[in-house]
DNA sequence: CCACACTTCCCCACGATTCCCCACTTTTGG
DNA sequence: CCAAAAGTGGGGAATCGTGGGGAAGTGTGG
C-alpha cells in the first residue's frame, strides 16, 4: 500500500508504558516503510524534546554537519552534544520503539508522549511542555507572516 | 465527465454521522477526481473551522512554509501547531471522510457541518459559527476592498 | 569463570477505533 | 415516470494502541 503523503504529519498523544516503549503512529509507520527502512534514529533536540529521524534523513544531517564543521570549529562541539545522544531504534512487531532512559529523562517524559509529525522528522514531547513552548505560534504576528502564502 | 469549473465552489450543509463521517459533496468530488487524486488533507484553520486541501495544494503550502521557515525562526512553531493537526483523509466508497475526533472538537462540530467551497480548498464549519463569523462579509468596508478588482 | 540482577526483545492478548461493505431513502435527470 | 446517483445509516472485519509474560542478552560483582 503506497503512502498517501511521503512526510510525517499529525499529532498524537500516546502512552509511554512501564517498559519505556511508545507506539509509532500507523501513518508514520507507513511513511517509514514506504520511503525509508523501518529504522529511526532517536536523539535530543533543543528545549527538552526528542527527535526521531529515519536513518536516511539522519545521514543527510550528518553530511551537512560534517561540511559545516570544516569551516566552523564550534560545530564540532555541537556535533558531540547531539550525536552522543543518538541511538538507532528499531520498531518491534507492534510498531513501538524503546526510548532510552536517559532521553526519557532529558525530555521529561511521563506516562504520556506527544508525537508530532514535522515533515522529514518526528518530534517527541511531554504534552504539557509542548503546549507551553508552542503556544505563541498562534500569535497574530505569525499569522500575518503566514497569511502571505495563502493559509 | 469533465467538470465545468475546476475549483471548489458552493455551500452545503451536510450531516456528520455517529461515526464522525461527512459526505464530500458530489461536485467537490468531481473536482477532486478530475484535477487531483481523491485524497484530502484535513487540518485546523484559525477561528474554529477546518480546512481540507487536495494533497497537491497541501504540498504547495508545505513548500512555501519551508521557504518561509528559512528566514523566520518563529515559523517553525507555526509549522508545529498547524501541520501537527493535519491528517490525510481518503474518501470511502460513498465519498465520505472520517473527521478525527480532535479536529471535530476543535471546530465545535455537532450533527451538522457546513461545507464551503473556497477555490483550491474546502472549509468545514459548524453552521452557526459560520453564520456568526461571516455575517459582516456584506459590509461596506469589504465591498470597497473588493471593488478594486472589479466586482 | 560463574551467578545474579537488570535490561532488551519477542510473543500473545484485549478493547477500541477505523475501514470496508451493503442497504435504505431522497433527489436528480432523461 | 423510471433509472441513476446522492446523502445517510449501520453491521462486521481488520487494524491500532496498549499491556504484560517470559525468553534472550548484557553487564556487574563475587
Amino acid at each position: 500500500m503506497a503512502a498517501l503523503i511521503d512526510r510525517f504529519i499529525g499529532h498524537h498523544n500516546y502512552s509511554l508504558d512501564a517498559k519505556g516503549r511508545v507506539s509509532i503512529p500507523a501513518d508514520f509507520r507507513e511513511v517509514l516503510s514506504e520511503r525509508y527502512d523501518d529504522k529511526l534514529v532517536l536523539m535530543k533536540h533543543y528545549d527538552r524534546c526528542l527527535v526521531a529521524y529515519p536513518v536516511d534523513e539522519w545521514n543527510k544531517l550528518d553530511a551537512a554537519l560534517a561540511e559545516l564543521a570544516k569551516t566552523n570549529p564550534q560545530v564540532i562541539k555541537f556535533k558531540r552534544m547531539y550525536y552522543s545522544s543518538a541511538k538507532v531504534c528499531e520498531l518491534d512487531a507492534q510498531g513501538r520503539v524503546l526510548v532510552p532512559p536517559a532521553l526519557k529523562e532529558y525530555a521529561g517524559l511521563g506516562r504520556e508522549v506527544a508525537l508530532v509529525g514535522m515533515g522529514e522528522r518526528i518530534e517527541l514531547w511531554d504534552p504539557e511542555t509542548y503546549l507551553r513552548e508552542n503556544a505563541e505560534a498562534d500569535s497574530a504576528a505569525i499569522r500575518d507572516a503566514v497569511a502571505a502564502i495563502g493559509f
